[in-house]
DNA sequence: CAGCTGACAATAA
DNA sequence: GTTATTGCCAGCT
């Protein structure tokens, strides 16, 4: 955490999630409640989830990184269907298991 | 100014 | 093993 000020605006809590959200690499997936100890919060799951409700679609932010910490997708009325969000996933490399849920073991980015 | 809601997480039964 | 309940932080009404 030394040079996570791409966006140079970032005062509020949103600032700071966007930052870490867009510096999830290809592959890799996030857990809410990883970004809100990220930003030390042990206890800001929701808050960050929260967050990305009001995040601009201008920031081209990749929102479907962002699993919870059992690796399963975001609620299907996220992006219309849970389908988009295991598409997009599946497109950047992430394995699923049987169950549907991410390997978290393999693609649960810890923010280098 | 006070209470409510919400893209979760952890613990208890 | 699953299901139910509580806690958490920041913005809104």
């Amino acid at each position: 955490m030394e040079g996570w000020y791409v966006l140079e605006n970032a005062e509020g809590f949103f600032k700071r999630v966007y930052e870490i959200v867009a510096r999830i690499p290809e592959g890799k997936v996030a857990t809410y409640g990883g970004i809100a100890r990220m930003l030390g919060y042990p206890g800001g799951a929701r808050t960050v989830g929260w967050a990305m409700r009001g995040t601009p679609e201008g920031l081209n932010l990749p929102c479907h990184r962002v699993v919870k910490a059992t690796g399963e997708l975001a609620p299907s009325y996220v992006f219309g269907n849970s389908e988009i969000q295991r598409a997009m996933l599946e497109a950047e490399g992430v394995t699923f298991r049987e169950d549907g849920t991410i390997d978290m073991e393999r693609h649960l980015w810890q923010g280098i």
